[in-house]
RNA sequence: AGGCGCGUAGCUCAGUUGGUUAGAGCGCAUCCCUCACACGGAUGAGGCCCGCGGUUCGAGUCCGCGCGCGCCUACCA
């Protein structure tokens, strides 16, 4: 028999059991059982090239919170890690890290080793496309130890035998499998068009990740000229488009312009001749009513454009800067070329920003067109509030630029995934909304193509022509077999490499796939969809996909397309979605802010088990403030966890002694009959709660009833069991005390899973399960033995009795320990028959003279059953 | 501007299908070293349950209208 520590010390305690359930290997899901015993978590992988954050550690323990329950409950755990490395994140981290930038014209260096750089120095040195991702490999494996190293000091209980990296040669074939699979069910397309481009990351970016900013602009009056005399007023924020001005648009019902429409206008400066159109977008009460349509200053234009059968005058290029256009040809055409080109080269080169303020000089000082006395430029230009659409994770506002890009068909299946969204239960469930808000809002198919290299590359090649150019509409798809493939490196079937670039031969597509692309099949990639039928339908559909709200429209969304798609079935049958932290200002936290803490110190300072205790807290859905008051709390009740164990063992042991193991069909007492009826009443509580992921619930049913057990049961039952003859009285006191233990720690053991496992491991761990973590959760049936009381009410009228004899020693100032010579309890007859049989225990517990005790027959005073009179003793005794 | 959520003690939050006197912890005050625990314990003081109307015998809870906060959509003329 093991000895018990007399102090609790949570890093040593923490240390042992980290490595001891390392050893064990409980934590591996079992290959060998069917899905019907089997719990599968659709894990979130980290972006690994973020900071590690509190908030992780609070989501992530929500998840294990549930994993631990269903462990409990005798599931097989299929609880993977999976690491999110691929993709933007990564190359800006590798970028800013190492100072390096991608190009990918030059060759492959061997020799190159990727050197961390001091932050003075600012030079950046130009690497090849192959050194560049070996660099982002090298960043994320080191960034995936610092998660894997808080992810254990956390007690997750994952299982790290089962791991995948979203840029891993798995991961690679799943998402290029999955392409594949789309563009045989013709789901995937790829095409030229105007696409969100982000002008420093040089790439297209997809609907879910544009997020819109509110900017301080300038609404700038323009004249136009109508052809055959006239003037117009347009009011633009985007003077500097100008020079792609395809039309001039109003309401087809706006009194003022019906005479215009049919007849063309005159751009000033540029002097171009465009249609004056009706335009059902057009709003009489914005500005003059009247604007002009560019290609392109914003979404509504490029939807216009696609339906004017107008040409295209691309003015931003790829790099955001305006292009040097050739102005006075065809499409470009003017009243006056030489003026217009003039202008023109004055803007073209700058930035948008740069290009915006010399324009409004150039319309200022002139921009006139032949016949006008006075600028173009009317007016000061006014500020005006504009909300302008950026790349998440951009800095500079998106522009529309004309790109070939693949497309996942969404607009046509929004029934469908609303559909798979009602098949789906959300936890809380009003999180529902989000998802059928984003669906039905969505207005572009998906693009998943991005202009960038730490990424899944497409399986695909192109047949280049006579004309030496990629043929798109002609694309060459790897055979599945192949897979992963990477185009830039491998031939397509029947070609061979030195045909490569060559006329008759093969362009590889130099494209990769946006994280999502593979993200959103988490699910197929830990199941090993199309590669092991077995294990597929072993894990797929999943159980949970937990994970937070603001990723409902990325990752949940494209999960859920992706699941249909493939497969017609949803991915998972539940969502469990946490919230956010808040900092005590109640602003989300963030880096900028400069309010983050670090996940480490809160572990190290507080325990693991406080920092759980706190994540548990919250309930699911619920922002939740960062309060180190509840760690403090957390931190208290593993110490209680700890020292009340001590307690019970010291009198289990004692018991053993005298007499062998207890056992529950030794619980007669009336007071320990009481405590057992409350505890079933607690295990359904909380067995009903974690039923529906309410976590949060069990834990309060189950600490509440922990405090009540050591500030009442404790103290009213501690005389009976010191007893020193072995006695029924006292065997019934240490049965109950023994399984309300057994009890409890099994209910609190996936909040607090540490302290928990070490109590349990001193007297309760028995051979072949050693750890509380692998013993069955609590059920009723355990003391179906076990007498319900006689009366209702007994334990509360005994906790009545010592709370007011504790009162009355607290305000004499005298120890609780006190003697009291004399105890009047009145009540109704029916509150004073509950007390009789535990009056024996109350009385121990106050330590009452039983010749002072009296019951009187009286009325309940307001919120009490009793009047309690206690008269302490003149003095201590021995 | 629409949608979703929230508003309860100084703070963080619970409050089942409406049902007597609205709960907990932290903090605060006062007291107590009692053989599980001073990394503790006891006791206590703190609430127009955001406001206004309505339904009801009865509303923190249900309905309507406001106000405030957060988030999600939409909004570059």
């Amino acid at each position: 028999m093991a000895d018990i520590p007399k102090k609790y010390k949570h890093h040593d305690v923490e240390d042992k059991w980290r490595q001891q359930w390392e050893d064990w290997g409980i934590y591996r899901w079992d290959e060998s059982l069917p899905r019907e015993d089997t719990f599968v978590v659709d894990t979130p992988p980290p972006t690994v090239s973020g900071s590690l954050h509190v908030g992780h550690v609070f989501s992530y323990t929500h998840q294990d919170l549930i994993v631990r329950y269903q462990r409990m409950k005798g599931k097989n755990i299929a609880y993977p890690m999976g690491w999110d490395d691929n993709g933007l994140p990564t190359e800006r981290r590798v970028q800013n890290l190492l100072g390096i930038r991608c190009n990918p014209h030059l060759p492959y260096d061997p020799e190159w080793k990727p050197i961390r750089k001091g932050k003075k120095d600012t030079s950046i040195d130009e690497v090849s496309r192959r050194n560049f991702i070996e660099a982002c490999g090298v960043v994320t494996e080191e960034d995936e130890q610092a998660f894997e190293h808080l992810w254990r000091h956390l007690g997750l209980s994952l299982d790290w035998t089962d791991q995948y990296a979203t840029i891993d040669d798995h991961c690679r074939k799943i998402s290029q499998l999955s392409f594949l699979d789309l563009v045989e069910k013709g789901e995937v397309y790829n095409v030229e068009s105007p696409t969100m481009w982000d002008i420093d990351f040089k790439t297209a970016v997809a609907q879910a990740e544009v997020e819109d900013r509110p900017r301080q602009g300038l609404f700038f009056d323009l004249r136009f000229g109508v052809e055959g005399g006239g003037e117009l007023l347009i009011a633009t924020t985007r003077p500097e488009l100008l020079g792609a001005c395809i039309a001039v648009v109003a309401h087809p019902d706006d009194e003022r312009y019906q005479s215009l429409f049919g007849k063309f206008a005159i751009t000033p400066l540029y002097g171009a001749r465009v249609p004056i159109l009706a335009a059902e977008h057009a709003d009489p009460e914005k500005g003059t009513g009247i604007l002009m349509v560019c290609t392109f200053g914003d979404a509504m234009d490029v939807e216009w454009w696609k339906h004017s059968g107008l040409a295209l005058k691309q003015i931003i290029g790829r790099d955001g800067k305006l292009l040097p256009a050739a102005m006075g040809e065809a499409p470009f055409e003017s009243v006056d070329a030489d003026k217009a080109r003039k202008a023109h080269d004055e803007l073209a080169g700058l930035y948008v920003s740069k290009a915006k303020k010399r324009i409004a000089e150039l319309l200022a000082e002139d921009g006139s067109l032949p016949g006008w006395d006075g600028p173009a430029l009317v007016g000061e230009p006014l500020p005006t509030d504009q909300m302008v659409k950026y790349y998440e994770k951009g800095d500079r506002a998106l522009e529309f630029v004309p790109t070939r890009q693949w497309f996942i068909r969404i607009l046509d299946h929004k029934d469908e995934l609303l559909a798979q969204g009602e098949k789906i239960q959300w936890h809380p469930d009003h999180m529902k909304s989000r998802y059928s808000h984003w669906v039905e809002g969505l207005n572009q198919d998906w693009c998943i193509s991005r202009q960038r290299y730490f990424g899944v590359p497409f399986p695909v090649w192109y047949d280049v022509g006579t004309d030496g150019e990629p043929d798109f509409s002609r694309p060459i798809y790897a055979e599945a077999a192949s897979l992963p493939v990477d185009p830039l490196t491998d031939t397509p079937p029947g070609y061979t490499e030195d045909q490569r670039g060559r006329v008759g031969g093969f362009a590889a597509e130099p494209d990769v796939m946006d994280t999502w692309a593979t993200s959103s099949m988490t699910p197929q990639i830990q199941s090993h969809w199309g590669v092991d039928d077995e294990r597929h339908a072993k894990l797929f559909p999943m159980d949970i996909r937990p994970q937070a709200h603001d990723i409902i429209r990325t990752w949940a969304f494209y999960t859920i397309v992706k699941a249909w798609m493939h497969s017609g079935e949803i991915p998972w049958y539940h969502v469990i979605l946490s919230g956010w932290i808040l900092d005590p200002d109640r602003k989300k936290m963030s880096k900028s802010k400069g309010n983050v803490v670090t996940p480490d110190d809160l572990l190290v300072e507080y325990s693991s088990d406080a920092v759980r205790y706190w994540a548990a807290r919250a309930r699911l859905g619920t922002d939740t403030a960062f309060d180190p008051g509840v760690f403090k709390i957390g931190k208290r009740l593993s110490t209680k966890i700890f020292n009340a164990s001590r307690f019970v063992f010291m009198q289990l042991d004692r018991a053993v002694d005298d007499g062998g193991m207890p056992g529950v069909d030794q619980i007669t007492d009336p007071l320990d009959l009481a405590l057992v009826d409350r505890m079933r009443t607690v295990i359904e509580q909380a067995t009903k709660a974690f039923d529906s992921f309410d976590y949060a619930t069990a834990l309060q049913v189950a600490e509440d009833a922990f405090w009540s057990f050591c500030d009442h049961y404790l103290e009213l039952v501690k005389l009976r069991s010191y007893a020193e003859e072995d006695s029924p009285g006292r065997r019934s006191a240490v049965a109950a005390l023994s399984w309300s233990l057994r009890t409890f720690l099994r209910l609190l053991a996936p909040f607090v899973p540490f302290v928990t496992d070490e109590v349990w491991s001193w007297r309760f761990a028995a051979d072949g399960r050693p750890s509380v973590h692998t013993t069955s959760w609590p059920t009723v049936d355990e003391v179906a033995a076990v007498d319900a009381p006689e009366l209702d009410g007994t334990y509360d009228a005994a906790v009545e009795v010592l709370t007011a004899i504790r009162g009355a020693k607290t305000t004499s100032q005298k120890s609780l320990r006190w003697p009291v010579a004399r105890l009047v309890v009145a009540g109704p007859e029916r509150y004073l028959k509950a007390l009789e049989p535990v009056l024996d225990d109350v009385l121990r517990a106050g330590n009452v003279d039983a010749g002072g005790l009296q019951l009187e027959d009286g009325e309940s005073p307001e919120g009490h059953r009793f009047a309690i009179e206690a008269e302490l003793a003149e003095e201590m005794g021995e």
